[in-house]
DNA sequence: GAACCGTGGGA
DNA sequence: TTCCCAAGGTT
């Protein structure tokens, strides 16, 4: 594509992301001022690997908690990891509060892409993605709807993730000098409502024209995915452990480690069915019921047993305020079953 | 590269 | 019900 293509290829897409661009909590309307920076790495974060309905109600709650990166800097862990709880992959919470902590510490954010690049929990995506958005930088933001457009739009064959290297030298060829932010969002909408991965809405698609995948007759089959591999099935146990507090009654909960499965999240005590080999052993006891619950690359079957006596380090926490612990959802199922 | 790391909604 | 997978990052 020459220079001018390039040029008139961005015009057509920022016009049609001015036209139908999605309302979002996180985005400034066309025309307002540069979107404040921290709003839109908080959003970034929270929108990887998750879906915008999910995220919505979390954002609003961390904006209206902690409204700046200095407010969310001075939180405690513990109390981020709990308003996290629910949102899935929690290294991103840890990570959160690291890199908050140190924006506030050097007066405000990077605004360039490698520095942003620097904080934790900011890949390739999501520091582009800042950096063009927040910023006005020119930036090559790929994620996977932009992988799945352009894959498309230049039918490329090849298999991911080999797939990745001509995916962003094309997307670098026909990001625009200007407008970087914009025409990020506008492919990443096309992308969430039109070349969707099932049943494309080509009609309605303003890249129509120009898509070599269409034209080779069928673009769902770009880009091309290797076979996934079957999910392991583990089981576990974990223990319902319940007394009679001064103000009702109590169940024991621990801290599980910061790294591995459920990192730095409150949980019951368990038989180590995470396979990090920090379990702890317990009675059998009498059985709550089975919990059934899928991750991302194994299903678990967690047995609930009613203990007795409290195993490990951990704290006495009221049942009717178990909503405030910030169980992850595991968790929330097992004390389901138990409580409810 | 490839494994690891959550969750909920849509088809 | 089952399968797929979404504004990915780290090791």
């Amino acid at each position: 594509m020459t220079s001018s293509a390039t040029t008139i290829f961005a015009a057509h897409l920022l016009a049609w992301y001015d036209r139908h661009g999605r309302e979002l909590p996180w985005r400034a309307p066309p025309g307002q001022p540069p979107t404040d920076p921290y709003r839109v790495w908080l959003s970034e974060v929270m929108l990887q690997q998750t879906t915008v309905a999910a995220v919505k109600p979390y954002f609003r709650a961390f904006t209206e908690r902690w409204p700046s990166v200095e407010a969310l800097a001075a939180a405690p862990e513990e109390e981020v990891m709990a308003a996290w709880a629910g949102l899935g992959y929690y290294s991103r919470a840890r990570n959160l509060v690291k890199a908050a902590r140190a924006v506030a510490e050097r007066g405000g954010f990077p605004d360039t892409e490698a520095a942003l690049r620097e904080l934790p929990g900011l890949g390739a995506y999501t520091a582009a993605a800042v950096a063009a958005i927040a910023f006005g930088r020119r930036a090559v933001v790929v994620d996977a709807n932009v992988e799945r457009v352009v894959a498309r739009l230049f039918a490329i064959s090849e298999p991911l993730p080999a797939a990745r290297k001509p995916i962003r030298a094309k997307t670098d060829a026909i990001t625009p000098e200007e407008r970087a932010g914009d025409f990020a969002q506008a492919m990443m909408d096309l992308g969430a409502t039109i070349c969707t991965t099932r049943d494309p809405k080509c009609l309605l698609c303003p890249l129509a024209g120009d898509c070599a995948g269409r034209m080779a007759g069928d673009p769902t089959r770009f880009p091309v995915k290797p076979p996934k591999k079957p999910k392991p099935l583990r089981k576990g146990m974990a223990w319902w452990i319940e007394r009679e507090g001064p103000e009702g009654a109590v169940v024991w909960l621990v801290r599980r480690p910061g790294k591995g499965m459920l990192g730095g999240m409150r949980g019951l005590p368990d038989d180590g069915w995470s396979a990090r080999g920090d379990g702890i052993g317990g009675e059998r006891g009498e059985p709550l019921g089975l919990v059934r619950h899928g991750f991302t690359h194994f299903d678990l079957e967690l047995s609930v047993m009613r203990g007795s006596a409290p195993l490990g380090e951990g704290e006495w926490w009221r049942i009717d305020r178990l909503d405030e612990a910030g169980l992850p959802t595991l968790y929330a199922k097992a004390a389901r079953l138990a409580a409810g």
